[in-house]
DNA sequence: CGAAAATTGAACTGATTAGTACAATTACTG
DNA sequence: CAGTAATTGTACTAATCAGTTCAATTTTCG
């Protein structure tokens, strides 16, 4: 690869924007490379200049995931820091498929469903993302119980985990009968479980 | 479509178990017609006399799970009567993915999740079966509480939706993880909470 | 048996796929 | 301004895809 100019860097993040907007919406592989091209305007040698091969490509929208993440430029609050905000991070969640429609579910859970058995790099980079989202959450619980705000019988580790699961599986459940509701559900009995190791 | 002789139900059969088989370990798009073909040893013309097309194929293969849900002939316990049978429930679910090495989630959640946004049947076929499901454990505990072994305060439709959406999640995140660790964390932590409500 | 119906094999089509080749053009830099 | 590097447009390939055609074979049943 080329050293990138500006001209190049805004190239590639369209390809990388558009992909991943296709991605969310409708898979990995129900996305051709040509429909990336025709999308965001780009011809064909400029996606092969800048992406070695589809592959490439799901792996640098995870990556773009990642930096988000870390970022903390992402819709979803990811600095735990307070009971209010773990509760944010579970409602920001329903609030992003509701305003898609409740077409879509989680974009990293989606593409971990679809290719993480048969690319091994994909199965990394989502547990990359899902293991910062992890430490935030498990960071937040451990720094309660230090200060004896949590009971002792809390495994903060299995509780992020927790949490994860049942968020990826409401988005999913909205998906299915396209309505928040079941989801709005899983995430406050979520809550509530979790809130239950307060003290 | 002619009535089916014994030997093409056989046939038909072997293709819907072959599919079936294949879109669970590698998706539905991952899979081609010709593949199924090669693997189950069947010939193209044999495939289009019992199935019209690849998207009934599909159909098919949700409608056998739903008829393996329906006839409690299906790896996991769906006859919910007892605490003990839901703690079941969940359990099954994580051997059953355990056995394939945590390299496969729920086939039903996979292919909604791969489909259910661009094919409305679908996601009609999923919401059945996650609905039979539904019912078999919003039962339950409608049962419990006409009897007053339930908090007042229990909705078993919600707790339903909270049930099948931590599976979804835990079997998602067995596979993300390669590990079936987080998800036995996390259907722990949700009959837990489920228990929370008995009195 | 013998005819009708069910089942199957093999070759084919047209569209789409990921990826390549290569020349043309634009932008940067000394 | 001249040369070099970065960027882009067009045309292409070989493989694979879902689906079709049609004749051959096997099975069923009076």
């Amino acid at each position: 690869m080329d050293q990138l100019s500006e001209k190049g860097n805004i190239t590639r993040a369209r390809i990388v924007e558009t992909a991943r907007e296709l991605f969310h919406k409708q898979g990995v592989r129900a996305t051709s490379i040509d429909q990336i091209l025709e999308t965001s305007s780009t011809g064909k040698s400029q996606f092969y200049h800048y992406f070695s091969s589809k592959d490439d490509i799901v792996h640098e929208v995870l990556r773009f995931y990642m930096r988000i993440v870390e970022s903390g430029r992402g819709p979803v609050l990811l600095n735990i820091e307070s009971w209010d905000d773990l509760e944010r991070f579970f409602y920001d969640h329903v609030e992003g498929v509701r305003m898609l429609g409740y077409e879509r579910s989680c974009p990293l859970g989606s593409i971990a469903n679809e290719l993480a058995s048969e690319n091994e790099q994909v199965r990394v980079d989502v547990n990359l993302v899902f293991g910062y989202i992890r430490n935030s959450i498990s960071g937040f619980l451990k720094g309660l119980k230090s200060e004896g705000k949590l009971k002792k019988s809390a495994d903060p580790d299995a509780l992020s985990d927790f949490s994860i699961a049942t968020v990826q599986g409401a988005l999913l459940l909205a998906k299915v009968r396209k309505d928040g509701t079941p989801a709005e559900n899983t995430v406050k009995h979520a809550l509530i479980h979790l809130k239950s190791f307060a003290k």
